[in-house]
DNA sequence: TCTGGGGTCCTAGGACCC
DNA sequence: TCTGGGGTCCTAGGACCC
Protein backbone atom coordinates (compact mmCIF):
# COMPACT_ATOMS: atom_id res chain seq x y z
CA UNK A 1 0.00 0.00 0.00
CA UNK A 2 1.22 3.68 -1.25
CA UNK A 3 1.94 5.62 2.46
CA UNK A 4 -0.53 3.36 4.10
CA UNK A 5 -1.76 4.80 7.35
CA UNK A 6 -1.59 8.95 5.67
CA UNK A 7 -3.77 7.74 2.90
CA UNK A 8 -6.14 6.14 5.32
CA UNK A 9 -6.54 9.43 7.11
CA UNK A 10 -6.41 11.78 3.85
CA UNK A 11 -9.37 9.52 2.51
CA UNK A 12 -11.53 9.50 5.88
CA UNK A 13 -11.18 13.49 5.88
CA UNK A 14 -11.97 15.23 2.64
CA UNK A 15 -10.71 18.07 4.42
CA UNK A 16 -7.27 17.01 4.47
CA UNK A 17 -7.33 16.31 0.56
CA UNK A 18 -4.30 17.37 -0.92
CA UNK A 19 -2.69 18.29 2.56
CA UNK A 20 0.83 17.32 3.93
CA UNK A 21 0.04 14.52 6.27
CA UNK A 22 2.32 13.06 8.86
CA UNK A 23 1.03 9.77 11.36
CA UNK A 24 3.23 9.15 14.09
CA UNK A 25 3.87 10.72 17.75
CA UNK A 26 2.72 13.80 18.92
CA UNK A 27 4.60 16.74 18.11
CA UNK A 28 4.25 18.56 20.79
CA UNK A 29 5.36 21.76 19.13
CA UNK A 30 8.44 20.57 18.27
CA UNK A 31 9.40 18.67 21.63
CA UNK A 32 7.65 15.79 21.21
CA UNK A 33 9.42 12.29 21.65
CA UNK A 34 8.83 9.87 19.09
CA UNK A 35 9.39 8.97 15.27
CA UNK A 36 7.44 9.34 11.74
CA UNK A 37 5.13 6.31 11.34
CA UNK A 38 3.92 7.43 7.69
CA UNK A 39 4.11 10.74 5.74
CA UNK A 40 2.28 11.13 2.48
CA UNK A 41 3.41 12.01 -0.93
CA UNK A 42 3.00 15.72 -0.06
CA UNK A 43 5.10 15.52 3.24
CA UNK A 44 7.57 13.77 1.69
CA UNK A 45 8.14 16.80 -0.43
CA UNK A 46 9.11 18.61 2.77
CA UNK A 47 11.43 15.86 3.64
CA UNK A 48 9.64 14.43 6.11
CA UNK A 49 10.04 10.49 6.14
CA UNK A 50 9.10 7.52 7.74
CA UNK A 51 11.41 7.10 11.21
CA UNK A 52 12.84 10.72 11.30
CA UNK A 53 12.75 11.95 14.94
CA UNK A 54 8.51 13.87 14.80
CA UNK A 55 10.50 16.79 16.46
CA UNK A 56 12.70 17.10 13.15
CA UNK A 57 9.51 16.60 11.38
CA UNK A 58 7.97 18.96 13.27
CA UNK A 59 10.58 21.84 12.18
CA UNK A 60 10.45 20.77 8.61
CA UNK A 61 6.91 21.64 8.33
CA UNK A 62 7.54 24.74 10.18
CA UNK A 63 10.52 25.91 7.74
CA UNK A 64 7.78 24.78 5.08
CA UNK A 65 5.06 26.42 6.48
CA UNK A 66 7.51 29.94 6.62
CA UNK A 67 8.06 29.56 2.92
CA UNK A 68 4.19 30.29 2.36
CA UNK A 69 3.48 26.42 1.96
CA UNK A 70 0.84 24.89 4.33
CA UNK A 71 2.17 23.60 7.63
CA UNK A 72 1.56 19.29 7.59
CA UNK A 73 -0.99 17.86 9.54
CA UNK A 74 0.16 15.73 12.27
CA UNK A 75 -2.22 12.63 13.24
CA UNK A 76 -1.60 10.23 16.21
CA UNK A 77 -3.05 7.03 14.14
CA UNK A 78 -6.21 4.71 14.46
CA UNK A 79 -3.63 1.33 14.29
CA UNK A 80 -7.18 -0.30 14.97
CA UNK A 81 -8.81 1.47 12.01
CA UNK A 82 -5.40 0.51 9.58
CA UNK A 83 -5.81 -2.95 11.00
CA UNK A 84 -9.53 -3.16 9.45
CA UNK A 85 -8.46 -1.93 6.30
CA UNK A 86 -5.83 -4.00 6.12
CA UNK A 87 -8.46 -7.03 6.38
CA UNK A 88 -10.41 -4.95 3.69
CA UNK A 89 -7.72 -5.43 0.97
CA UNK A 90 -6.95 -8.96 1.77
CA UNK A 91 -10.34 -9.87 1.16
CA UNK A 92 -10.21 -8.05 -1.92
CA UNK A 93 -7.29 -9.91 -3.24
CA UNK A 94 -8.16 -13.21 -1.92
CA UNK A 95 -10.87 -13.25 -4.72
CA UNK A 96 -8.27 -13.23 -7.23
CA UNK A 97 -5.96 -15.48 -5.95
CA UNK A 98 -5.49 -18.37 -3.59
CA UNK A 99 -2.46 -18.26 -2.02
CA UNK A 100 -1.45 -14.86 -0.17
CA UNK A 101 0.94 -14.20 2.44
CA UNK A 102 0.72 -11.00 4.51
CA UNK A 103 4.06 -9.96 5.05
CA UNK A 104 2.88 -6.70 7.47
CA UNK A 105 -0.01 -4.56 7.67
CA UNK A 106 0.71 -3.08 4.77
CA UNK A 107 2.18 -5.93 2.25
CA UNK A 108 1.53 -9.17 0.50
CA UNK A 109 3.08 -11.23 -1.91
CA UNK A 110 0.76 -13.62 -4.02
CA UNK A 111 1.80 -17.04 -5.81
CA UNK A 112 0.69 -16.07 -9.26
CA UNK A 113 2.29 -18.34 -11.67
CA UNK A 114 -1.56 -20.11 -11.60
CA UNK A 115 -1.89 -17.09 -14.28
CA UNK A 116 0.48 -18.92 -16.07
CA UNK A 117 2.10 -16.02 -18.09
CA UNK A 118 3.45 -12.50 -17.68
CA UNK A 119 0.46 -10.65 -19.80
CA UNK A 120 -1.82 -12.75 -17.22
CA UNK A 121 -0.25 -11.71 -14.56
CA UNK A 122 -0.48 -7.88 -15.02
CA UNK A 123 -4.26 -8.64 -16.01
CA UNK A 124 -4.82 -9.69 -12.61
CA UNK A 125 -3.03 -7.01 -10.64
CA UNK A 126 -4.54 -4.17 -13.07
CA UNK A 127 -8.06 -5.67 -11.74
CA UNK A 128 -6.71 -5.68 -8.44
CA UNK A 129 -5.32 -2.26 -8.30
CA UNK A 130 -8.45 -1.32 -9.99
CA UNK A 131 -11.23 -2.91 -7.25
CA UNK A 132 -8.78 -1.75 -4.21
CA UNK A 133 -8.91 1.85 -5.33
CA UNK A 134 -13.11 1.41 -6.11
CA UNK A 135 -13.53 0.22 -2.88
CA UNK A 136 -11.00 1.22 -0.15
CA UNK A 137 -10.07 4.90 -2.29
CA UNK A 138 -6.83 3.94 -1.96
CA UNK A 139 -3.54 3.13 -4.00
CA UNK A 140 -1.40 0.56 -4.45
CA UNK A 141 2.47 -0.68 -5.79
CA UNK A 142 2.71 -4.30 -7.34
CA UNK A 143 5.79 -5.68 -8.56
CA UNK A 144 5.83 -8.82 -10.54
CA UNK A 145 8.95 -10.95 -10.72
CA UNK A 146 9.98 -14.91 -10.89
CA UNK A 147 10.75 -15.08 -7.15
CA UNK A 148 9.43 -12.80 -3.41
CA UNK A 149 13.13 -11.08 -3.98
CA UNK A 150 12.31 -9.78 -7.37
CA UNK A 151 8.82 -8.74 -7.13
CA UNK A 152 9.46 -6.78 -3.49
CA UNK A 153 12.09 -4.76 -5.28
CA UNK A 154 10.13 -4.11 -8.27
CA UNK A 155 6.74 -3.47 -6.29
CA UNK A 156 9.40 -0.15 -4.99
CA UNK A 157 10.35 1.43 -7.73
CA UNK A 158 7.35 3.25 -9.33
CA UNK A 159 5.88 4.13 -5.87
CA UNK A 160 2.73 5.30 -5.85
CA UNK A 161 -0.13 3.24 -8.21
CA UNK A 162 3.17 1.60 -9.95
CA UNK A 163 2.93 -1.93 -11.55
CA UNK A 164 7.03 -3.10 -12.38
CA UNK A 165 7.12 -6.51 -14.37
CA UNK A 166 10.65 -7.96 -14.47
CA UNK A 167 10.72 -11.35 -16.31
CA UNK A 168 13.07 -13.84 -15.89
CA UNK A 169 15.39 -12.75 -18.69
CA UNK A 170 15.29 -9.22 -17.48
CA UNK A 171 16.04 -9.70 -13.59
CA UNK A 172 19.96 -9.26 -13.98
CA UNK A 173 19.40 -5.57 -15.76
CA UNK A 174 16.94 -4.66 -13.68
CA UNK A 175 19.40 -5.49 -10.70
CA UNK A 176 22.59 -4.24 -11.61
CA UNK A 177 22.25 -0.50 -11.34
CA UNK A 178 20.38 -0.66 -7.90
CA UNK A 179 21.97 0.52 -4.83
CA UNK A 180 22.68 -2.66 -2.64
CA UNK A 181 20.49 -0.54 0.17
CA UNK A 182 17.15 -2.19 -1.94
CA UNK A 183 18.22 -5.77 -1.02
CA UNK A 184 16.06 -7.01 1.61
CA UNK A 185 18.09 -7.62 4.72
CA UNK A 186 20.70 -4.88 3.71
CA UNK A 187 20.79 -2.11 6.06
CA UNK A 188 23.00 0.64 7.36
CA UNK A 189 24.99 -1.33 8.69
CA UNK A 190 25.55 -3.51 5.61
CA UNK A 191 25.72 -0.73 3.33
CA UNK A 192 28.92 1.07 5.12
CA UNK A 193 30.71 -2.60 5.09
CA UNK A 194 30.01 -2.70 1.46
CA UNK A 195 30.76 0.50 1.21
CA UNK A 196 34.41 -0.41 2.46
CA UNK A 197 34.89 -2.89 -0.77
CA UNK A 198 33.92 -0.54 -2.77
CA UNK A 199 30.23 -1.77 -3.66
CA UNK A 200 27.61 0.70 -3.61
CA UNK A 201 25.32 -0.93 -6.84
CA UNK A 202 23.85 -4.49 -7.08
CA UNK A 203 26.20 -5.00 -10.02
CA UNK A 204 29.53 -4.46 -8.09
CA UNK A 205 28.22 -6.73 -5.32
CA UNK A 206 27.82 -9.57 -8.45
CA UNK A 207 31.60 -8.97 -8.77
CA UNK A 208 32.39 -10.20 -5.69
CA UNK A 209 33.56 -13.54 -5.20
CA UNK A 210 30.64 -16.04 -3.05
CA UNK A 211 34.44 -17.01 -0.39
CA UNK A 212 34.97 -13.17 -0.24
CA UNK A 213 31.44 -12.39 0.98
CA UNK A 214 31.01 -15.06 3.03
CA UNK A 215 34.74 -14.13 4.96
CA UNK A 216 33.02 -10.50 5.75
CA UNK A 217 29.45 -11.26 6.45
CA UNK A 218 29.29 -15.42 7.23
CA UNK A 219 26.60 -17.23 6.23
CA UNK A 220 24.58 -13.72 5.31
CA UNK A 221 27.51 -13.22 2.64
CA UNK A 222 25.99 -16.29 1.30
CA UNK A 223 22.78 -15.04 1.19
CA UNK A 224 24.02 -11.61 -0.54
CA UNK A 225 25.72 -13.53 -3.25
CA UNK A 226 23.12 -15.40 -4.19
CA UNK A 227 20.25 -12.22 -3.63
CA UNK A 228 22.41 -9.97 -5.84
CA UNK A 229 21.73 -12.75 -8.90
CA UNK A 230 18.00 -12.23 -8.38
CA UNK A 231 18.08 -16.14 -6.57
CA UNK A 232 15.70 -16.07 -4.48
CA UNK A 233 13.49 -19.49 -3.56
CA UNK A 234 11.97 -18.81 -0.40
CA UNK A 235 7.98 -19.80 -0.92
CA UNK A 236 4.73 -17.85 -0.21
CA UNK A 237 3.65 -18.90 2.92
CA UNK A 238 -0.05 -17.98 3.77
CA UNK A 239 -0.01 -19.10 7.36
CA UNK A 240 3.28 -17.85 10.34
CA UNK A 241 3.30 -18.61 13.99
CA UNK A 242 3.87 -15.85 16.29
CA UNK A 243 7.19 -16.39 18.19
CA UNK A 244 6.79 -13.53 20.48
CA UNK A 245 4.60 -11.01 22.42
CA UNK A 246 6.12 -7.73 23.35
CA UNK A 247 5.20 -4.61 25.50
CA UNK A 248 7.77 -1.53 25.69
CA UNK A 249 7.08 2.03 26.65
CA UNK A 250 9.27 4.79 26.07
CA UNK A 251 8.15 7.67 28.78
CA UNK A 252 7.39 11.06 27.97
CA UNK A 253 9.81 12.12 30.29
CA UNK A 254 12.93 9.75 31.49
CA UNK A 255 12.07 8.28 35.04
CA UNK A 256 14.64 7.70 37.98
CA UNK A 257 11.81 6.86 40.44
CA UNK A 258 12.21 3.15 41.13
CA UNK A 259 8.73 2.84 42.88
CA UNK A 260 7.16 4.89 39.54
CA UNK A 261 9.46 2.61 37.88
CA UNK A 262 8.45 -1.04 38.94
CA UNK A 263 4.88 0.23 38.73
CA UNK A 264 5.45 1.26 35.12
CA UNK A 265 6.67 -2.39 34.72
CA UNK A 266 4.21 -3.96 36.24
CA UNK A 267 1.48 -2.66 34.24
CA UNK A 268 3.69 -3.52 31.03
CA UNK A 269 4.38 -6.73 32.03
CA UNK A 270 0.32 -7.29 32.94
CA UNK A 271 -0.32 -5.68 29.46
CA UNK A 272 1.95 -7.97 27.58
CA UNK A 273 0.31 -10.66 29.39
CA UNK A 274 -3.00 -9.63 28.11
CA UNK A 275 -2.26 -9.34 24.51
CA UNK A 276 -0.08 -12.63 24.86
CA UNK A 277 -3.80 -13.83 25.85
CA UNK A 278 -5.54 -12.02 22.84
CA UNK A 279 -3.32 -13.74 20.37
CA UNK A 280 -4.65 -17.10 21.24
CA UNK A 281 -1.59 -18.24 23.69
CA UNK A 282 -1.72 -19.83 27.29
CA UNK A 283 1.56 -19.27 28.29
CA UNK A 284 5.51 -18.61 27.84
CA UNK A 285 8.63 -19.98 29.07
CA UNK A 286 11.19 -16.81 27.98
CA UNK A 287 10.62 -13.31 29.69
CA UNK A 288 12.85 -10.80 28.52
CA UNK A 289 13.26 -7.38 30.13
CA UNK A 290 14.14 -4.50 28.11
CA UNK A 291 15.92 -0.98 29.87
CA UNK A 292 16.81 1.60 27.82
CA UNK A 293 18.71 4.13 29.19
CA UNK A 294 18.99 7.76 28.61
CA UNK A 295 21.26 8.76 25.79
CA UNK A 296 19.42 4.93 24.16
CA UNK A 297 21.66 2.23 25.35
CA UNK A 298 20.13 -0.59 26.20
CA UNK A 299 20.15 -3.97 27.96
CA UNK A 300 18.43 -7.09 28.22
CA UNK A 301 18.13 -9.56 30.22
CA UNK A 302 16.13 -12.60 30.28
CA UNK A 303 14.72 -15.81 31.77
CA UNK A 304 13.58 -19.01 31.03
CA UNK A 305 11.57 -21.01 33.16
CA UNK A 306 11.63 -24.63 33.71
CA UNK A 307 8.05 -25.06 32.67
CA UNK A 308 5.61 -22.84 30.83
CA UNK A 309 3.71 -20.11 33.08
CA UNK A 310 0.55 -18.82 32.64
CA UNK A 311 -0.21 -16.72 35.41
CA UNK A 312 0.18 -13.13 35.26
CA UNK A 313 1.11 -12.86 38.73
CA UNK A 314 4.39 -14.88 38.14
CA UNK A 315 5.06 -12.78 35.14
CA UNK A 316 4.33 -9.37 37.02
CA UNK A 317 6.85 -11.07 39.54
CA UNK A 318 9.61 -12.31 37.63
CA UNK A 319 9.91 -8.94 35.77
CA UNK A 320 10.53 -7.52 38.57
CA UNK A 321 13.20 -9.45 39.75
CA UNK A 322 14.89 -9.07 36.23
CA UNK A 323 14.76 -5.44 37.17
CA UNK A 324 16.03 -5.40 40.84
CA UNK A 325 19.76 -5.59 39.40
CA UNK A 326 19.32 -1.76 37.64
CA UNK A 327 17.84 -0.33 40.81
CA UNK A 328 20.05 -1.70 43.12
CA UNK A 329 22.59 -0.35 40.14
CA UNK A 330 21.36 2.92 40.85
CA UNK A 331 21.76 3.13 44.85
CA UNK A 332 25.48 2.94 44.00
CA UNK A 333 26.37 4.52 41.02
CA UNK A 334 25.23 8.08 39.77
CA UNK A 335 21.87 7.77 38.63
CA UNK A 336 20.92 6.87 34.91
CA UNK A 337 17.79 8.23 34.08
CA UNK A 338 15.69 5.57 32.47
CA UNK A 339 14.25 6.06 28.98
CA UNK A 340 12.37 2.78 28.30
CA UNK A 341 10.86 -0.72 29.18
CA UNK A 342 9.66 -3.31 27.22
CA UNK A 343 8.87 -7.00 28.34
CA UNK A 344 8.92 -9.65 25.85
CA UNK A 345 7.37 -12.89 25.88
CA UNK A 346 8.91 -16.22 23.98
CA UNK A 347 8.72 -19.86 23.49
CA UNK A 348 5.11 -19.12 23.40
CA UNK A 349 2.31 -22.19 23.93
C1' DT B 1 16.25 17.19 16.19
C1' DC B 2 17.79 12.68 19.30
C1' DT B 3 16.35 8.09 17.97
C1' DG B 4 8.32 4.46 18.55
C1' DG B 5 6.46 -0.03 18.79
C1' DG B 6 6.04 -4.70 17.32
C1' DG B 7 8.34 -8.12 15.29
C1' DT B 8 12.19 -11.80 13.03
C1' DC B 9 16.64 -13.81 12.54
C1' DC B 10 21.59 -14.45 13.51
C1' DT B 11 25.88 -14.79 16.39
C1' DA B 12 28.90 -16.13 20.06
C1' DG B 13 30.12 -17.94 24.43
C1' DG B 14 29.14 -21.06 28.14
C1' DA B 15 26.85 -25.00 30.41
C1' DC B 16 25.74 -29.45 29.83
C1' DC B 17 25.09 -34.13 27.73
C1' DC B 18 26.60 -38.42 25.36
C1' DT C 1 49.95 -31.14 32.64
C1' DC C 2 45.99 -32.68 29.17
C1' DT C 3 41.80 -32.64 27.95
C1' DG C 4 37.65 -34.74 20.98
C1' DG C 5 33.42 -34.29 18.49
C1' DG C 6 28.67 -33.47 18.02
C1' DG C 7 24.66 -31.74 19.78
C1' DT C 8 21.11 -28.72 22.53
C1' DC C 9 19.76 -24.99 25.38
C1' DC C 10 20.33 -20.52 27.45
C1' DT C 11 21.85 -15.61 27.60
C1' DA C 12 22.99 -11.09 25.65
C1' DG C 13 23.52 -8.30 21.90
C1' DG C 14 22.69 -6.56 17.37
C1' DA C 15 20.92 -5.86 12.53
C1' DC C 16 17.01 -5.37 10.11
C1' DC C 17 11.96 -4.84 8.58
C1' DC C 18 7.37 -2.29 8.44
Amino acid sequence: MDAFFAAIEERNRPKLKGMPIVVGADPEGGKGRGVVSTANYKAREYGIRSAIPIGEAWEKSEAARKAGKPAAVFIGGSYGDYGKVSANIYEIVRKHVEQIERASIDEMYMDLSFAGSYEKAIEICDAIKEEIREQEKLTCSIGIGPNKLVAKIASDRKKPDGLVVVEEKEVQDFLDPLSVRVIPGIGPKAEVELQKLNIKAISDLRKVSLETLRAHFGKWGGEMWRKARGISDSPVEESHETKSVSKQETFHKDLLDPVELTGVLKKLAHDTFGALKEDGFSGFRTLTLAVRFKGFDTKTVRHTFKNTQSDAHTLEFEAIKLFLPFLDKRRNERARPIRLLGVRLEKLT
